[in-house]
DNA sequence: ACTTAACCGAGACGGTACGTCGTGTCTTGCC
DNA sequence: GGCAAGACACGACGTACCGTCTCGGTTAAGT
C-alpha cells in the first residue's frame, strides 16, 4: 500500500545528481510526522485525522498526501522515526536479569505516553497489514533480535536448554505483556515482569525432567 | 457510555408491568446484532459504518441509535449476544490436558472467522473503555474462571505448586497465543498451544528448585 | 385531500344511533386545535410540526392523524374554527365610511397576533390547493358576501356606479391591504385604509366620465 | 442570516489581488442557482431539499451549505440571479397605457413557470425576514423604481394630481394583482390589467374634486 | 539573469457517513 | 373502537473528513 517513493529517510536521486525543481521541504517532514505523534497520543489512531495532521503541523494537506499515500503509511512512518533509538540490553551474566531488565524497559515505554502510540498502532494494524508490518519491522525484530543474542549466552552459559524454541520462550515471555497492556485486566507493573521471568524461566532450565 | 436503559438482554420491566407503547421490535434487535457481527467481521470495527448495519438489517437508522449509542457499544452487544455459549473445559486428570485444549480451543476460535470480530474488538477497545470493558466481562473472565477451576484441581493434585500466582500463570498461558494473533510475528498452530503448554507449566510445578 | 369523514363540526351518526366503541374525545379535538393555532402563530405553517402540536395537546400522535389526513387539512380547520365569529358591517348611510371601517378591521387582525396565522396560512396555501380553498371559505368569502352587501347599497344611494364589476372594485381595496401585510414594503397603519378606500371609491363614482 | 462573504455577483477580491487556494467553481455555483430554480418551480419552497439541488447539479452537498447558510438565502440568490433583466417600461405619452402595459408583464410572469418561483419566495418568505428583504431588493424595488418615472411623467402632463402619494397609486395599482395570484380567488388575466387600471387611475385624476 | 520544474500553502471540489429530527404508520394495554 | 404512548422505516438535515484538484508563489539547478 505505501507506494510513493521515498517516504521515509531519502535524501534525493542517490547518483550524486540532484532531482530539478524545488526539494522536498525537511522541516514540512519532520512537522508532519511530530503532528502525527502528538495527535496519535491524544486520540487514536482512529482519532486521528489527516486533516488535523496538516493543520497542527502548519502544512498544505497536499504535502501529507504527496508523500503518505494513507493513514496507515504516515503512522508507520512517524512511529518508525520515533523509534529509531536505543535498545539497551545489557549482559550482566544472568539470563534473568537480562530479560527482566528488557521487559522492565518495554513495561515502562507502555506506561509512557509512547504506550498510547504502541496501542494506537497496534489497533490500526487489525485493520491495515502495512501498519502492523511496520510495527513488526521498527519495533518487533530489531528487539528480538538483541534478545535472541541475551538468549544464546544464556545457552551457552547453561542457563537454559540448549534445544529451547527461542521464539517459543520469547513469545511467552512478552505475550503476557503485550495481553495486559491491550485487554487492561490486570496491573501491568515491573514487579510483574520479574514474576513471569522467573516463571517462564524456571520452564525452561536444563535439567527440568 | 452505554446509558441506554436495557440494550442487551432486556425483557421488559420485571415487576410484571409493561411499559406503554409499542414494544420494542424483538426482530429488529437481532436483525442489527446480527449484521453488525457481518459487517465486522468483514470490514473491521473502523470500517464499519451504522449507516451500513441498518441498511442490512432493513431497519431505519434512528432505530440503531435508539437503542445504542455508538459504534463501540453496539458491537460490544452482538459480541456478547453471539458468545454467550458453551466453554467447554473438561477434566481429564491432568492440568496440562485441561488447559492445552483450552487453548486449542482459543486458538481455534482466533484463527475461524470470529477471530476478525475478536481483533476488531481489541483494535476498538484501545480507543473506548468500555468496549475493552465488554470484551473482558463477556469473554474473558466467563472462560478465566473455568480456567481458576482447573488450576485448582493441579494444585489440589499437586501438579503445581499450592502458592502459585493464578493469574500470572494463566497471563503466561494465553497471552503468547494474544501476542502472536494480534501481532502476526509468527503461526498461530493449535501445536503452538502444546509447547507453550509444557514451557510454562514446568516453571509451575511444586519440585522446581 | 381532506378526506376523513367529519373532521370539522361533526357530532357522530345523524341517525339517533350511536357508533360502538368508545366515542371521540372533544376534549382532545380542541386541544389539538388550539395547539395548532398557538404553534401556527409562534413558527408559522413550515417550523410548526404535528409531532409537537401532540405533545402540547398531550394527546396520541395518532389522534391527530386519525382526524386529520395532513398539516394543510389540520391547519385549515383550526383556523376556521377559530374564524367563526364576528364580521361586523355596520350600515353608516355612506359606502366609504362602511368600507374604511371593515378594512380597518381587516388590518386590525393582520396586525395582531391573529396575523402571524393567516400569513402562515396564505404561504403554506401556495403549495396546497386545498388550505388555500379553506381560507377562500372560511375567511375571504363570508366577509366578502357582507362586502357585497355594502357595495349594493352603496350603488343604491347613487354613490356607485351602477355597472361597476364588485368584484374588480373589492380587490382593488383589499389587494393592497394583502400586498403590504405579505410584503411588508410599506407600513399598514388604518390611516392607510382610508386614504386607499379614498382613491379607489373616487374611482367608481358614478359621474366620472 | 446571510452572512457568507459574496455569494451573489462577486467577482473576488477588488483589490486586484487573489486569494489563496483554489478559486471558486462559477460553474458549480451556476448549476447550482440552476438547479434551485428548477425544483423550486417543481416542489415549491417547502417541498425544495437542499439535498435535490445539490444531486440535481451533480455537486457535493457541502459545496452549497460553503456558500449558503439555508436555504432561503440560496433561494434568494437564485431568484436574483434570475430576475437580474429587462423590465421595459417605454414611454407611450399615456400613464394608463404605460402602466397597464407593466402590470400586463407581471401577470404574465405570475402566470409563467416563473410565478411559481415567485409564489414560492413569498411563501418562503413569510418565515424568513431575509427572504422577503430579498425578494423586495431584487424584483420589487427595481420594477416600482421604474414605476415612479411613469408616474412623474404622468404628473408632469398633467394626468395624475401633483400630490399623489405613488406608493399608495402603486400599491392599488398592484395589490390586486398579487392578491389574485396568492389566493387565487378570481381568474388574473391581461384584461383585468386594463380594467382594473382604469379604475383606480379614475381615482388618481387632477379635477376629480 | 532566465528558464524550468517540482515543491509549497491554501482552500474549493465531489463525496460518504455521521447523529438528529420529523413524517406518517404500526402495535401495544387501557378505557 | 378511541385513546396515550412510543417504536418503527424512511428521508432530509447540517457537519466533519476524505482524497483530489487547482491556484499563486517559492526554490534551486541548468542554461
Amino acid at each position: 500500500m505505501r507506494q510513493k517513493p521515498w517516504p521515509v529517510g531519502h535524501r534525493g536521486k542517490q547518483d550524486g545528481k540532484r532531482a530539478p525543481g524545488r526539494p522536498r521541504s525537511e522541516q514540512a517532514r519532520q512537522a508532519i510526522l511530530r503532528s502525527t505523534l502528538e495527535l496519535l497520543g491524544t486520540s487514536g489512531f482512529a482519532g486521528m485525522t489527516i486533516e488535523a495532521v496538516a493543520m497542527r503541523a502548519r502544512v498544505g494537506k497536499t504535502t501529507v498526501y504527496r508523500w503518505w499515500p494513507n493513514k496507515a503509511a504516515l503512522v508507520a512512518d512517524a512511529f518508525a522515526s520515533d523509534t529509531i533509538r536505543q535498545l539497551h540490553f545489557p549482559d550482566t551474566g544472568s539470563v534473568r536479569t537480562d530479560m527482566s531488565r528488557q521487559m522492565r524497559q518495554l513495561i515502562k515505554i507502555f506506561r509512557s505516553s509512547r504506550g498510547r502510540i504502541v496501542s494506537a498502532i497496534l489497533a490500526g494494524g487489525q485493520n491495515d497489514k502495512d501498519l502492523i508490518a511496520a510495527f513488526r519491522a521498527r519495533f518487533l525484530w530489531p528487539r528480538r533480535r538483541e534478545a535472541y543474542a541475551t538468549l544464546r549466552r544464556g545457552i551457552s552459559r547453561g542457563e537454559l536448554r540448549r534445544n529451547i524454541d527461542k521464539d517459543l520462550l520469547l513469545d511467552s515471555l512478552y505475550g503476557p505483556i503485550y495481553m495486559r497492556f491491550l485487554i487492561q485486566h490486570a496491573q501491568l507493573t515491573p514487579r510483574f515482569a520479574d514474576r513471569l521471568c522467573a516463571l517462564v524461566l524456571a520452564g525452561a532450565r536444563p535439567h527440568s525432567k
